[in-house]
DNA sequence: CGTTTGCATTACGTGAACGTCATCTCCGTG
DNA sequence: CACGGAGATGACGTTCACGTAATGCAAACG
């Protein structure tokens, strides 16, 4: 099986997204499906990429951001200086991440609190309509 | 002190935003400060408000989905019907983002993980560099 | 009393991240 | 060989979340 390769319509069906957005993460340089002839056929590697991206992006972080932090992930021949400098920039990333996390936590504590009182509140409407009623 | 009321200004200094962002938050019904004559001038609880906000602009989540969770924190005079219906988009909020900080921690360990990777490259990048000086 | 200062409104502009439409090109099938 | 379908390439449109004037008003100040 030489399926290490898929069509941009598998790739949409896979990922669920359009072809519109996968030939978009190319242009922008997040992607490189390679060619036959016209058409785009995508990597494992692509598909490695694509999955980050997704998820980078249900972290709030920018398209620009994901590429730079993709760069850690596909070290391939970069010169030391390049790969030191992507290394900081994902350093960074991590502890933006890490402090995320943290409010993260912090707000799901705050909204479960809120929930509890938004039950109570609801009982005792509950209550009053039935004591109206 | 009358003091539980603060200027565009004081709330532009406070919290690191622009007159513009003030007014698209009350254009978008986030935010509810009392008038002046002309001036808006905010309370406590619009800068409550405004710190969910940009909390969960940090989250990634949008300006509307933000709206409908802030109802949750003010429930004022609603409805038993529109407080139930509040308190369930609350609870998929709150399901969204457990399942957001269980990807996230995931997220951190790959990093870590790519991390470390790095830091190997690297050394051998500058050990090689020697061997080839 | 003219002018700066602070805030207001109205309206057009902008960058990010795609959607949508028109048009073109192969490729396989009847 | 006509033709439908998958995919490609511009190029313009759209939504979100504000930015950026242009203009106006009203209190404060020298």
């Amino acid at each position: 099986m030489t399926e290490d390769l898929m069509t941009i319509r598998e790739m949409c069906e896979t990922y669920d997204v359009t072809p519109r957005t996968l030939r978009f993460y190319e242009a922008k340089e997040l992607l490189f499906p390679i060619r036959e002839g016209q058409k785009r056929l995508f990597t494992k590697r692509d598909r490695a990429r694509l999955k980050l991206i997704l998820r980078g992006k249900r972290f709030g972080f920018s398209l620009e951001e994901i590429r730079q932090l993709l760069d850690l992930y596909h070290v391939g021949d970069q010169q030391l200086t390049q790969m030191t400098r992507t290394y900081e920039i994902a350093r960074e990333r991590l502890a933006d991440m890490e402090t995320r996390k943290e409010e993260l936590t912090q707000a799901i504590d705050e909204l479960k609190e809120q929930l509890r009182w938004g039950e109570k509140v609801i009982a005792s409407m509950k209550h009053e309509k039935k004591a109206a009623g």
